[in-house]
DNA sequence: CTTGACCTTGTCATTGGCGTCATGGTCTGA
DNA sequence: TCAGACCATGACGCCAATGACAAGGTCAAG
């Protein structure tokens, strides 16, 4: 199948696919006019990058499992390595899930003596 | 005071203080030689922003806030627009996170779901 | 007079996953 | 044979708040 095609398939873009293609995440063979061609197991493939993606993974993080991205991700188990990664990477969302709830804690606790000033000043 | 001294009084650095100054955020006299010359009250704006950005806003958002930048924040109130724009990116935060949440829980549950697949298989 | 600590403006780099041109080759159906 | 749909590479834009330079002026102390 050609680009548009796959990228249909994957609910992607040829944008998308050639950029995961330079970050080593897939890979094509070349028709002679240069187009490039892929194999039906990509579609698989290029689901599972989405799905880590999705998870909160990072492209560079993906590099860990792709010997794996051919299976079902949960299915063929990821390396130890791939493992590691996506611990370290489940660290980092907990942290940033932490600062973003003070955050908005804060806002909201600041907010919430500001409209009760308000409301008194105005009773 | 000067640039450094401020930087120094706030927390901050020159850097980031000349960038709040080019997006309106903060004023300075200038000295005969060109540098730039502060009021002790900046000290207060100074801190009331890195609050506000602390809390979630950006620099944009902030800007809302301008008029009462001097004096508390909670105790002197915003306009009612700056509310809104509080509001507004309140509401922004509690999406991020919501995102970033589920996220973490399709990651962690990938993770364990792989885990146990290992365990199983081991055992 | 010189070192060195301070200040000035201006500009590029960072982080991430793409979107969006720009420019041009390839192929297909009418 | 010509429009129009597809493909190629390459490079800049975005969002945000700085960090990190570069190249230069200013000033106090030794």
């Amino acid at each position: 199948m050609r680009i548009g095609e796959l990228a249909q398939a994957t609910g992607t873009t040829p944008r998308v696919l050639r950029h995961y293609e330079d970050e080593g995440l897939i890979t094509s063979r070349r028709a002679p006019n240069g187009y490039r061609i892929y194999d039906e197991g990509v579609v698989v493939r290029v689901r599972n990058i989405r799905h880590l993606l999705a998870a909160g993974l990072t492209l560079a993080d993906v590099r860990a499992f792709v010997p794996c991205l051919d299976g079902d991700v949960v299915a063929a188990p990821p390396s130890g390595r791939g493992i590691q990664v996506a611990l370290d990477r489940l660290a980092v969302l907990e942290e940033r899930i932490a600062v973003q709830i003070e955050a908005r804690d804060r806002l909201a606790a600041a907010l919430r003596q500001v409209v009760e000033g308000k409301i008194r000043s105005v009773a």
